[in-house]
DNA sequence: CTCTTACAATTGGTCTGACCTCTAGGGTCA
DNA sequence: TGACCCTAGAGGTCAGACCAATTGTAAGAG
């Protein structure tokens, strides 16, 4: 019972040469390490890759499938299966994370919070790397916020894309797509209620004072600026749901 | 174009109706988040499932295959499909950020920058938060380490451990599941150097000075003493590395 | 000569039905 | 009562066919 506890280390690993359609996962994968596959590149057909690796269509459209839902390939019927190419950030799928969360009954506040420590980890990173660039498009965002004070989506768009490039100007990719994962969930609910937003003024000053921050190259300032604002946004959205919750309560109409 | 980078937070979502095998992984989700399906249940039998659902048994087994690369289900030949049982926390598959990382050309020290965000930011919190009985675990785990400084694959087991307990002390399962999601690929290279691990002690001692940080609730101590390992852990194991691409090199013998 | 349109080959998506292999549980025999 | 074997049922694989979407090309109109 004592090896338990590493049993999370455990990978699907390559040598795992259990089932068939494993050996076709693992064999693609080997493919992309060795970079006879790259991001971009289109695969043979079906047909004849199944022809080439030995086994049936049904069992090589299984190990696509399994590659596929992890978000490495991406098939589109009559075109063909391509290695995803992400033009931005590399981009990890945010829904198994999502039914983990159903499955374990994560609370918003605990994803709130995963949200923070990973926006604070890249602001403070964007202090010491920001370029020119990245800064002139946060400023840009920033401005886009004021002139949509009046229009929450149109605000909501340029938000999100503040923290975008905050994450980019952080120079970890990976942070970045950690980031993107929690923050895609936490961003299909606010969108639900981001109509009854206020305070947009406050969240846009928020935002200037990261900004600022950042431009400072001050690690610290930015990642107090970005929980301050965070510790805010929850509260804003926290708030924005219980009224939808008391109003739909109230007609009794839910969904 | 200017929508373009809000493509990120597209959701393969329910509302896509697109496949019929897409919409089976719509309808499971949903038993999922409704609850009909809970960790540890069994699916009913595909031939059946493939009924209810008004499907082929191929196009269920595709959806079925999809959830399970996420780990959200898991099939067993001959007994049946069951939904993810996970005694400890809820672990997220890193073979997807695994694959990300050789498409993209992830750096090991981007990693290791990525794995010291997540591990100070839960070494934060479990200052905050950690329990007693948590607190008691580490300790141990550090004993552990230091009658093993002469046996280094026995030490890295305690070290893992350690580091599994500091992020179940954060009580964010969200940030748990990510930081071993990374340091699981960490883990994986450094069992292949680890044999040739010195300066044991210190590593234990650095363990140590963690622990009292977080046993005296001290979050900015524990952080930066996390900081303080993970900056020398890095900089053992590219020693480590390098020594051993030195050997092979020498004596010609890659692999 | 260029642009548009329609066709046809290519490719992934789905289905039917069959067989294999492994697991589990029950029945049998010592 | 216990250990062993056997069978029903489960997922895994295969074969072949057809459907649907895409794409490139060739024919026709301007």
């Amino acid at each position: 019972m004592t090896a338990l506890n590493t049993d999370i280390f455990k990978t699907i690993d390559a040598e795992r040469r259990g089932t068939t359609s494993e050996e076709v996962v693992s064999q693609l994968r080997e493919m992309i390490h060795r970079g006879e596959l790259r991001p971009g590149d289109r695969l043979p057909p079906e047909r004849d890759l199944a022809k080439m690796l030995g086994v049936s269509r049904p069992t090589l459209r299984a190990g696509i499938r399994s590659l596929a839902a992890v978000g490495v390939l991406q098939s589109r019927q009559g075109a063909g299966t391509f290695v995803v190419k992400s033009d931005g950030p590399p981009a990890l799928d945010s829904s198994p994370l999502r039914l983990m969360a159903s499955l374990h009954g994560f609370t918003s506040a605990e994803m709130f919070e995963a949200r923070q420590s990973l926006e604070m980890a890249v602001a403070g990173l964007a202090a010491e790397r920001a370029t020119g660039d990245q800064m002139a498009t946060m400023s840009e965002e920033i401005t886009g916020m004021f002139t949509s004070l009046d229009d929450p989506e149109q605000f909501l768009v340029h938000d999100m894309r503040f923290h975008q490039t905050v994450a980019a100007a952080s120079g970890n990719r990976i942070l970045t797509s950690l980031m993107n994962m929690v923050a895609t969930i936490l961003f299909d609910v606010r969108s639900k209620t981001v109509k009854r937003a206020r305070d947009l003024k406050e969240s846009a000053e928020m935002h200037r004072h990261i900004y600022r921050a950042i431009r400072e190259h001050d690690p610290e300032a930015a990642r107090a600026a970005m929980r301050e604002h965070l510790v805010r946004a929850q509260r804003a959205q926290e708030q924005e749901a219980a009224e939808d919750a008391a109003r739909d309560g109230a007609n009794g109409n839910g969904r």
